[in-house]
DNA sequence: CGATCACACGCTCGGTAAAC
DNA sequence: GTTTACCGAGCGTGTGATCG
C-alpha cells in the first residue's frame, strides 16, 4: 500500500515523542503550531490527521523535519492522474522553485520556499513518483525551508525532460513537456507554478473619488525569456491573459502579470494557488495567497476615503472570507 | 555514499509611482 | 483605469565541508 510508509513514519514520530519528551521537541512543536496555524483549515485538518513530527538537531536553529508525505493535495492529484503527468508536475516544481545538483557523484533535486505546505507537495510527488523521500531542512535564522531528494532516478528524468536546469547559471529550463499535456495537466501546471513562483499584489491607487484597490497577479521575476515564452503559452492555453514584462537591470530575463480581472478571477476560479501557497513578503506576507486573491477581487473597484480605510477592509476581507463585507464597506466606504 | 550543515552573493518579489 | 518602469532588502541558491 502507497500509504504505508507514511503511517510508519507518523507512528516512529509518536513513538519517538512518548520517548523523547523534552524541551526541544515541544519548542518544535510549538514552531511548528504557528506555522501551521496561518495555513488554511483544510491544511490544519490535514495537519491535525497526519501529525508531522519534528525533531531538534545539532545547532540550537536547525530544524529537521520528518514529514508525512500525505499532502491531501497529492493524494488527490496522484489519484487523478497517471504518473506521466505527475512528472509534469513535479518537472513544473523544480524548474519554477528548485534546483538540481549533479556533480562529484551526487544526484539532489532541491525546493526551496517558505511554503510548509508545497514542501509537503514537493515530498508527496517525489515519493508518488520514485518512492523516494527527501528530507526538509529549516534554514537556520530565516523561515524558509530546503528539500533535498537524493534520488539518480529523479536527476535523470528531470535532466532529460529538461536538460538546462539551473536558470540561475545562466541555463534555460523548459516546461516543454508540460506544454504537451493535456488541458486538466496543464491547469494544475499551471497552479503548481504559480504557487511555487507566482504572486499577488494588490496595490492601491489614488483616484478621483479617493483611493481605491487594484489586483495584479504575476509569475516569476527574472525567468529566462525562453522559459517566460513557455509560461505565457501554458497561459494563454488556459485563456489566462498575462503579458511579459522586464527588468531593466537583467536584460535577457523577464515576468509575468496580469491586471485584467477576468484573468484574475479566471485563475482563482480554476482553484487559483494551491491550498497553503503563502505571500512571500510584503504586507500580506505569510498570508495565504488564494485569501489575498479573493479579497482584492471583492473589494476591487471600490472607493474609500484613506488609504488606511482601504487596507483595514482587506485585512479584514483577508483574515476571514466569511465576514460580512457590504457591512464593513457600508461603514467605510465612500462611493 | 547518502545526508546534513553553513554561508555569501546577488536575485526576486513586491512596493511605489509615473506614464499612457 | 491600465500599463510600464524603477528599485531595494530580504531571502533563494549553489556549493564546499563535514559527518556517520
Amino acid at each position: 500500500m502507497r500509504a504505508s510508509a507514511g503511517r510508519i513514519l507518523s507512528l516512529l514520530g509518536l513513538a519517538l515523542l512518548l520517548l523523547a519528551a523534552n524541551e526541544a521537541i515541544h519548542a518544535a512543536l510549538s514552531l511548528e503550531g504557528a506555522l501551521i496555524s496561518e495555513c488554511g483549515p483544510e491544511v490544519q485538518m490535514a495537519h491535525v490527521q497526519y501529525n508531522a513530527i519534528m525533531l531538534q538537531v545539532s545547532g540550537a536553529a536547525v530544524l529537521g523535519i520528518i514529514m508525512n508525505y500525505q499532502s491531501d493535495y497529492v493524494k488527490k492529484v496522484a489519484a487523478k492522474f497517471n504518473s506521466g503527468d505527475l512528472k509534469r508536475l513535479f518537472l513544473g516544481m523544480v524548474v519554477a522553485g528548485g534546483s538540481v545538483y549533479n556533480r562529484c557523484g551526487k544526484y539532489c533535486i532541491r525546493f526551496y520556499g517558505k511554503d510548509y505546505t508545497m514542501h509537503q507537495v514537493f515530498a508527496g510527488l517525489s515519493y508518488e513518483l520514485y518512492r523516494s523521500s527527501p528530507s526538509t531542512i529549516q534554514i537556520t535564522g530565516r523561515g524558509s525551508y530546503m528539500t533535498q531528494l537524493y534520488c539518480k532516478d529523479a536527476v535523470i528524468d528531470i535532466k532529460e525532460l529538461s536538460p538546462d536546469t539551473n536558470a540561475r547559471k545562466g541555463g534555460t529550463p523548459t516546461i516543454e513537456y508540460i506544454l504537451e499535456g493535456n488541458r486538466s495537466i496543464r491547469q494544475e501546471s499551471m497552479r503548481v507554478i504559480m504557487s511555487v513562483a507566482g504572486w499577488v499584489a494588490p496595490s492601491l491607487k489614488r483616484t478621483a473619488y479617493g483611493y481605491s484597490v487594484s489586483t495584479r497577479i504575476g509569475l516569476g521575476s527574472s525567468s529566462p525569456l525562453p522559459l517566460n515564452e513557455e509560461y505565457k503559452i501554458l497561459a494563454e492555453s488556459l485563456l489566462l491573459k498575462f503579458n511579459s514584462y522586464s527588468d531593466s537591470r537583467y536584460p535577457e530575463t523577464g515576468y509575468l502579470m496580469s491586471y485584467d480581472p477576468d484573468t484574475c478571477s479566471g485563475f482563482l476560479s480554476m482553484g487559483g494557488f494551491v491550498d497553503g501557497s503563502l505571500v512571500k513578503k510584503g504586507r500580506y506576507a505569510g498570508m495565504e495567497k488564494n485569501s489575498v486573491l479573493r479579497a482584492s477581487l471583492a473589494i476591487g473597484g471600490k472607493h474609500f476615503e484613506t488609504p488606511a480605510s482601504a487596507e483595514k477592509v482587506m485585512e479584514a476581507a483577508v483574515c476571514n472570507s466569511n465576514f460580512d463585507l457590504s457591512a464593513l464597506l457600508g461603514r467605510i466606504m465612500l462611493g
